[in-house]
DNA sequence: CCGTATTACGCTAGCCGTAATGATG
DNA sequence: CATCATTACGGCTAGCGTAATACGG
């Protein structure tokens, strides 16, 4: 029978030119590889090579099944690995979030409930990228600020955050009971990065410089030991408790209060069931 | 390394739903066959089965797999179809003619100086056909009544034939010079089979009833036998001589007398060289 | 119990490597 | 005579079959 190894030889032979080179690059010998060639052609019927006493080419008919040979490795290849990779992403659950305190809570639910999944996550500001790809199978789940229009989406709330000022108390607008975003433009102030569609509600305050600062500890640090200015949530608060030494003060500004909604593909409802309870639980 | 009688198996097990049945149709047995799809699983690295104690079934990734595996399967059936289609075309030299009498001549000669060819021939009314298929490659030489006007063809001469009644010295009108077809339209004539455009000009004798006879010797004794009129050629008759108790009377009948050329592809000219000297000596 | 998949075990056909041979430029 | 292909021969292993085992409807 036809195999793909000797297909691989006989591609080997076509770009090396001789069975000495072809042997070395396939890790064979010599006769190993002269017999192969032999039985291919038994295998075709059909005769693929010139050959003289210390000389072999291939002819017409071994150029033509060289380069179909070629063709088929190639495909064989993509075979595989289109396997594996349906494989992987039935073994993902992607989330797609346009702000990054949801999957905060969501994240680690998803992996106690979907043990062996791995859990795929990407914040970005962009809602429609994730209408779009809950719609392709890129994502499974998306959080987004409103409701999807698509069909063949469903979504159910996840809560509400709302947008506050974490200023020093000794900061000079520390007593205030609500601010504007425009009030504290033109400071340094401390941030996160990845912030979601948060990032387009800070473009309101363009003459604010912004510290960003990814990781976790040092950003814990630098609000404790500074006195710069930074943001919270409610939301956050709620589940990280206050931070000493600082006060909350919400923004009155339109937009930096929203209501949250976890969507999803229809047909995919059953096998999230698990997870969509989760997510009405916290969306009290 | 994957292997097509591995994805072979694959697909029999998909068809046939268990593994015992698949290793009936491959004519191995069960544990053999077993061991292959997991080495199958392995090599893909990825699950494809889901297995209670005793059932087996393809999951996902191993619905994918074996319909891509199907399809490899059909093409590598395909690469060795075109390979061989490709031996058989280098083995095989077409002819096309419009009338047989060229082909007697050439076939011949054509088996003489290509040994180990296929000489395949084709008689046709339809010259437009022979020439799409010199274009095409389905013919390597076609012999006309006109030279081809298509680009990368060229042609040579090749004599010219002229038909006659071959009429039985008892025959009222055999001692005519020259008679037209509608002379001897409305009697019985015997006829041979696969005229070419020949054909085409007996429509001129809508009367005349056409006994076909393709065998040869047959064909010979209705001749002597028989005092039924038939046609003959100046070219049939150089070649066989003339017939005993007939006589020969030229038709005078447009159409009835017609050049030959050869014809075939320009790129073609030098292998088809000794071919082309044999049809210069022909048509002197 | 019959049908199905898996595990255990011994065998063998196919393929390989080494070594020797042949041809060619 | 250096290079390349082929032939000869012996060894090894991947894959097979048989037999036994285990599970489920």
């Amino acid at each position: 029978m036809l195999e793909l190894y000797d297909l691989e030889k006989l591609v080997a032979f076509k770009t090396e030119g001789t069975l000495v080179a072809a042997s070395e690059k396939l890790l064979i010998s010599q006769p190993a590889l002269s017999r192969s060639m032999r039985k291919l052609e038994d295998e075709f019927g059909v005769e693929l090579f010139t050959r003289s006493r210390n000389r072999m080419e291939l002819n017409e008919n071994g150029r033509l099944a060289a380069d179909l040979a070629e063709k088929l490795l190639y495909e064989a290849g993509a075979l595989t690995e289109r396997a594996r990779a349906l494989d992987r992403s039935r073994r993902t659950l992607s989330v797609g979030t346009v702000a990054p305190a949801p999957l905060w809570e969501l994240a680690p639910e998803l992996s106690r409930l979907y043990p062996g999944m791995t859990i795929s996550t990407t914040v970005t500001a962009d809602a429609g990228k994730l209408v779009e790809g809950l719609l392709d199978g890129g994502y499974s789940l998306a959080v987004l600020t409103g409701r999807p229009e698509a069909p063949g989406l469903e979504c159910v709330g996840f809560g509400s955050e709302k947008l506050c000022f974490l200023l020093p108390v000794t900061h000079p607008l520390a007593g205030a009971r609500s601010l504007r975003l425009a009030d504290l433009d033109g400071e340094t102030m401390l941030l996160r990065p990845n912030l979601g569609f948060w990032a387009d509600v800070l473009k309101a305050m363009p003459g604010t410089r912004f510290i960003v600062q990814e990781e976790n500890y040092a950003f814990g640090e630098l609000l404790r030991a500074s006195s710069l200015p930074a943001f919270t949530t409610d939301r956050v608060q709620r589940r990280n408790g206050v931070t000493d030494g600082r006060t909350t003060v919400p923004i009155s500004d339109e937009g930096t209060s929203v209501d949250y909604f976890v969507a999803y593909r229809a047909s995919d409802k059953r096998r999230l069931a698990d997870a969509l309870k989760v997510v009405e639980v916290y969306a009290r």
